[in-house]
DNA sequence: AATGAAATTTATGCCGG
DNA sequence: CCGGCATAAATTTCATT
């Protein structure tokens, strides 16, 4: 799908507040209401946008600790290393999960409510498993930007 | 502000999808329509819903590389590193910005088109940077979960 | 504090250009 | 592919319990 300059005025306004009406959008980037929402309605249909999410205060809802976590594996091949991040992906505690290149394997957020639930969690999916070689843990002092959207590109 | 078990249960509904009809929701829960509407506005205003936003296809905008940045900071008193936070999270590129406990002072989700643009972003916030002792990059391979929701506690 | 109905706002579908 | 209008749906407000 190919998106041309008025489809990434439009996300860049969207993203970040998708409460914003289309009639707001289409003021400002200079076309109607209607014009807005068929984008949009394509641009969700192409996969352009993956989700209309709301972010929650962790505080709030009794998650206190965020951790970012280091893991390396022992067997990196695809199959093993699709095996285990296919493991942490359906934990809900794992907000965020990437594989990375260099000296370790995955990096993940984690989200819990307290240093128990994280030790839990350790125990769980990553003590437990034989084919975790090591990992660390950066307990998360200031989120200081949890969710940013992205600089989308206006090229 | 204290949340009930209708709350959370509202909440972890609405954040996966903020398309989902106030009237599903409320099929779900047990509740009018017109009650769970008051719910999300109490939320939002208090702050415990932070922002609906949507996600995008990094790669469909041409966002083709994502790194995630260790950076060590060699002075960390408080003013120094609210000075360097503050620098990064106005980048449009720092998707995400963590200070955390540890062997490292900050973690970066950094969200760029090309490896030429993290090249800049690298000389523009880091190596020009006299507080940065170093930083260490590890490119994404694989983003298996970007941003899931929260495991909302419903307790 | 929740419900139901009315009023407003927002989104969607269709048609002509 | 756009704008405008008609329709439908969703959100907000208000009165009531």
């Amino acid at each position: 799908m190919t998106l041309d300059t008025l489809d990434r005025r439009i996300l860049d306004l969207y993203q970040r507040d998708t409460r914003v009406p289309s009639e707001r959008i289409g003021a400002a980037v200079g076309l109607s209401a209607a014009a807005v929402q068929r984008r949009l309605k394509r641009l969700r249909e192409a996969g352009v946008i993956v989700a209309e999410t709301a972010q929650l205060d962790c505080r709030a809802l009794g998650l206190g600790v965020t951790a970012i976590v280091h893991v390396d594996l022992i067997d990196e091949s695809a199959r093993a290393a699709h095996a285990f991040r296919d493991r942490l992906v359906a934990r809900s505690e794992v907000q965020q999960c990437y594989g990375v290149a260099g000296s370790i394997d995955y990096v993940l957020v984690v989200i819990v409510p307290d240093l128990a639930a994280y030790d839990a969690f350790c125990a769980d999916c990553l003590l437990h498993d034989a084919n975790v070689r090591s990992f660390t843990t950066h307990v998360v002092l200031d989120a200081a930007k949890r969710g940013g959207g992205l600089a989308v590109p206006q090229a």
